[in-house]
RNA sequence: GGGGGCUUAGCUCAGUUGGUUAGAGCGCUACCUUGACAUGGUAGAGGUCGUGGGUUCGACUCCCGCAGCUCCCA
């Protein structure tokens, strides 16, 4: 640090950082078997993803964790990489490729599609992970890992026939979340609501034989295109109005059809007119209905979501929601349709294709989930801990109610699933128990030209759960010596955004619990603890703008976040994020909320430069040197609170950190750094460093002692600031980066000085009298006046600290003189009351005596209302008796101090 | 319909097993360019902690009811 610039420029000094951090390895992992291992896994961003809000706050939380175990001394790796999030890549080449030659995918074929996709995987893969370093991420790069590379797919299809040879893998034809815009199914967790401005359609079924009561039935529906597929209507079982028509029969209007009454408990009474159409083809309800009643299941909307020759000639080729508007007017020519009102309803849609699901019956492959009972009780009891604690309730609640997951995509970008079927034989026909017919390895099968592999590719899901382990060498056992995973896993601690709970943070656990280690049906504690993939789970929110919404392209709301770190610098922008992060499930996000981070680097930036401003820099490469540079008999009241507090703080932060508590994390060092060392004890300094060179020395080599640590508490939120300013005070010596010097912790910190716990509790006397005479000051205009003069009217014990520190009182709170009133009449001074006696403002000229007579009024109002407080409190002996001692004796003290206050502004009014 | 969360200063939020007189940042007002920092300093205004009960010597904190907001699942 040659030339001082007067403001922090983050720019340069990042870039030179990072290179050099890069240049030395300093974020290799490397196994040391006396340190205490540090794991963690980066939640895999899209390998075509840009930087997002969402990926600066999920690893700026990560890089925090990961540079404090680096300065607690522990053997630490942050393992990298990228997911091929298949739809989401596979859908941005498609359009590519329409766009440029118009071309679909059919018109390349598999093959050269899929090499498309590799190498446009080439040109903007990756491009996420040089972003994330410009963030100062500390990942290990050299291991940096991709769900496609070859050693990840041999796991992924690996744990695919395991799982199916252990019967938790299946295909099967169940109802799926059909996406009509990107054909394929879906899972769950890839819809969102959305509400939808409908129609609530009434309308009638004839009774085939109408009795005396009813010609027909009313059915109410929001979606009239479906009724082509109908094959049954239904009421609830114990409904008086419709009960005696079970077993009876209406007219489909069309195509014209009997289709049966059918009783069920899933009908809603209340709903509509209490009766349903059931179309077993097009809605997952009716489909479980059809099932329990045998019911035909007649599918009448095709892959694109249009209609098909069974729903009648005159629908065929027609979009669904062109068919539902032609059908109702059928409805009304026919003298069916009953009204329709308008009516909001919640409408799922594809997160994909941003069209709404159609609900379809399709041959899908399934997995049975493994190991639920031991997931749950990892978390129960405390193997596996949330972050904070009551997002087990959210996992618990999910695994309680869990469903088989729908593992297959009709996709090509992504893994293949490893299953062949026999050449010849109709697939439905498919004896899967028969391995002449259907063969599942990851090897396939040895004569390949007479079998034919199954066309459709993995859930992403289904392979980023096995991230942990997979990255780690698993299931190979000499990648895994390699990788050193028996070092590594379980890792530490995940950290990740409370959205993606079940479909990616309990799958990895399941897939641990079954497929991590040998195959066994019933796991002990002992086992869970060995194989699940992570202990801690840190869930944090995610991030919105200022107005609470999603940050999203098309709202414009989202910023880029290399503008962020341009505009803030990456340690500005790391220290605002961490800052606003509370542990509520939404964090606003604005500019002007996360300026503070620039700020206080700015802050850092300068006090070290007033420091260096300020005297000779002597050795300062070793805690002991700069401690030996400290006399403990030079020390005035305020060394002793600053290093006390300096303690206090750092006991503070290491709570944080050992709870997962991060919110109070900058704040703490925030307020220490500003407030108590900045604005108090460098400005109490000042006097100092003009006297006696052998009170400046120990008074700077106290500075260092607290920059020290300071740098060190502040490294994990902002890490290059921290080493620049590490590299400028001398801090480095045989150790070049900051997280090579072992962290102190309170204990060790102040090593054998005698800290005086009295001196400290004076500091906040004083502070309280500077503080009152500066408002005097105020008060008459008078604060910029720098040749004030106060007396005071404190005897004895109180008087002697007054007297002692009047030279630092007069420079703080700009006064010209200091004296005690020793008898000299006060009468019609302004006056204060302080934890240190009354302080009279001497005034030449005379004062407003009715404003200084209300003003103290207010004042005398207040501490009389304290006085009783606290009285009553201590007149009720059952506090006294019952409540603790030290509550007791705190409440007589204050009592006191609030008395002595109370009297002597009394008396200051009785004197105007 | 089931489950979770939230409600504290104008705004965004802290407030660790109940214990002294409820805090911060931003914003606002006044004064200050005083040789670290205007990305700054000093002082100040601003809150009956959503509401109604209960437990307790004592409730922002624990329990119950109510209202409002929000998220997840069906």
């Amino acid at each position: 640090m040659s030339e001082i610039a007067k403001a922090y420029e983050p720019q340069e000094v990042e870039a030179r950082w990072y290179a050099e951090w890069l240049k030395s390895g300093c974020f290799k992992a490397s196994v040391n078997t006396d340190r205490e291992p540090f794991a963690i896994m980066i939640p895999p961003p899209n390998v075509t993803g840009m930087l997002h809000m969402g990926h600066v706050l999920d690893n700026t939380l990560q890089d925090i964790f990961v540079r404090r175990a680096r300065l607690e001394g522990k053997s630490v790796l942050w393992q990298p990489g990228t997911d091929h999030a298949g739809i989401a890549t596979q859908t941005k080449v498609e359009r590519q490729l329409r766009e440029s030659t118009g071309e679909s995918k059919y018109d390349l074929g598999r093959a050269a599609f899929l090499e498309k996709i590799w190498s446009f995987r080439e040109e903007s893969g990756g491009v996420i992970l040089k972003q994330l370093q410009k963030l100062g991420a500390s990942c290990d790069w050299d291991r940096t890992s991709f769900t496609l590379d070859e050693h990840y797919s041999k796991a992924v299809l690996e744990a695919f026939v395991r799982l199916y040879k252990r019967g938790y893998v299946y295909r099967g034809k169940r109802m799926v979340n059909w996406c009509p815009a990107t054909h394929t199914a879906i899972s769950d967790e890839e819809v969102n609501m959305k509400p939808q401005q409908g129609s609530f359609y009434k309308m009638r079924y004839e009774l085939v034989e109408p009795d005396g009561k009813r010609t027909h039935l009313e059915i109410s529906t929001t979606r009239p295109e479906t009724l082509m597929g109908d094959t049954a209507g239904a009421v609830h079982p114990e409904d008086e109005r419709y009960k005696h028509l079970i077993g009876k029969t209406v007219w489909r209007p069309f195509p014209r059809a009997e289709i049966p009454i059918v009783g069920d408990a899933y009908v809603d009474r209340e709903f509509g007119t209490g009766c349903l159409k059931v179309t077993p083809a097009h809605d997952k309800n009716d489909f479980e209905i059809g099932q329990r009643h045998g019911l035909e299941v007649i599918e009448v909307i095709d892959h694109n979501g249009c209609m098909n020759a069974l729903a009648g000639e005159e629908f065929k080729g027609m979009e669904r929601f062109a068919a539902r508007k032609v059908a109702a007017n059928k409805l009304e020519e026919m003298g069916l349709l009953i009204e329709r009102e308008p009516y909001e309803n919640v409408v799922r849609f594809s997160e994909r294709g941003d069209v709404p699901i159609e609900p379809r019956l399709s041959e899908q492959w399934f997995m049975k989930y493994p190991k639920v009972e031991e997931a749950k009780r990892a978390v129960e009891t405390g193997i596996i801990e949330f972050h904070p604690d009551r997002w087990k309730k959210t996992y618990l609640h999910w695994l309680n109610g869990i469903q088989d997951w729908c593992i297959s995509r009709q996709l090509w970008w992504g893994h293949r699933i490893p299953v062949w079927y026999k050449k010849g034989i109709v697939r439905t026909e498919l004896d899967f128990t028969d391995p002449t017919q259907v063969h599942v390895s990851v090897a396939g099968p040895q004569d390949p030209e007479n079998w034919e592999q199954e066309e459709d590719v993995l859930d992403t899901w289904a392979s980023s759960y096995l991230w942990p382990m997979a990255n780690l060498g698993w299931p190979d056992p000499d990648a895994a010596a390699q990788k050193e995973l028996a070092h590594w896993y379980p890792t530490s601690t995940l950290v990740t955004g409370f959205d993606i709970i079940f479909c990616w943070v309990a799958r990895m656990i399941m897939a641990g619990l079954e497929l991590y280690g040998e195959d066994k049906a019933k796991l002990t504690d002992a086992e869970i603890a060995a194989r699940i993939p992570f202990k801690n789970i840190f869930i944090h929110g995610l991030i919105r703008d200022e107005k609470g919404r999603k940050m999203s392209k098309s709202l414009g709301n989202s910023p880029d976040p290399l503008d962020l770190i341009e505009k803030f610098g990456a340690d500005g922008l790391r220290f605002g994020i961490c800052n606003i992060a509370p542990t509520g499930s939404g964090i606003l996000f604005s500019e002007e909320r996360i300026q503070i981070g620039r700020n206080f680097c700015n802050k850092l930036w300068n006090a070290v430069r007033f420091r260096q401003m300020s005297g000779p820099i002597l050795d300062n490469s070793t805690i002991e040197s700069i401690r030996s540079r400290i006399l403990v008999t030079l020390f005035d009241d305020y060394d002793h609170w600053i290093l006390a507090r300096l303690a206090a703080v750092t006991a503070e932060v290491e709570r944080c950190f050992a709870d997962f508590d991060l919110a109070p994390y900058t704040h703490k060092l925030y307020a220490f750094f500003w407030s108590d060392f900045c604005d108090w004890y460098v400005e109490a300094s000042k006097g100092k460093l003009k006297g006696a060179a052998e009170v400046r020395d120990n008074c700077l080599a106290i500075q260092d002692l607290v920059l020290r640590q300071v740098l060190q508490l502040a490294h994990p939120v902002m890490p290059h600031i921290t080493e620049e300013l590490w590299a400028g005070l001398g801090y480095a010596g045989e150790r070049p980066f900051i997280h090579e010097s072992p962290l102190l912790g309170a204990e060790a910190l102040c090593g054998e000085m005698p800290l005086d716990q009295a001196a400290a509790e004076r500091v906040v006397q004083l502070q309280g009298l500077i503080s009152e005479a500066r408002a005097l000051k105020a008060k008459y205009n008078l604060a910029s006046k720098r040749d004030v003069a106060v007396f005071y009217g404190a005897e004895g014990s109180a008087a002697a600290v007054i007297a002692s520190n009047a030279g630092l009182i007069c420079s703080l709170a700009g006064l010209g003189c200091l004296e005690a009133l020793a008898g000299k009449g006060a009468d019609g001074l302004p006056a204060a009351v302080t934890p240190l006696g009354p302080v009279y403002l001497d005034l030449s000229s005379s004062i407003d005596v009715g404003a200084e007579k209300a003003r103290l009024e207010k004042e005398l109002a207040r501490l009389d209302k304290l006085v009783a407080v606290g009285e009553n409190k201590l007149k009720n002996p059952k506090f006294v008796e019952s409540a603790p001692e030290h509550v007791v004796a705190g409440a007589r003290k204050q009592l006191a101090e609030t008395c002595a206050q109370r009297d002597e502004t009394r008396q200051i009014l009785e004197s105007l």
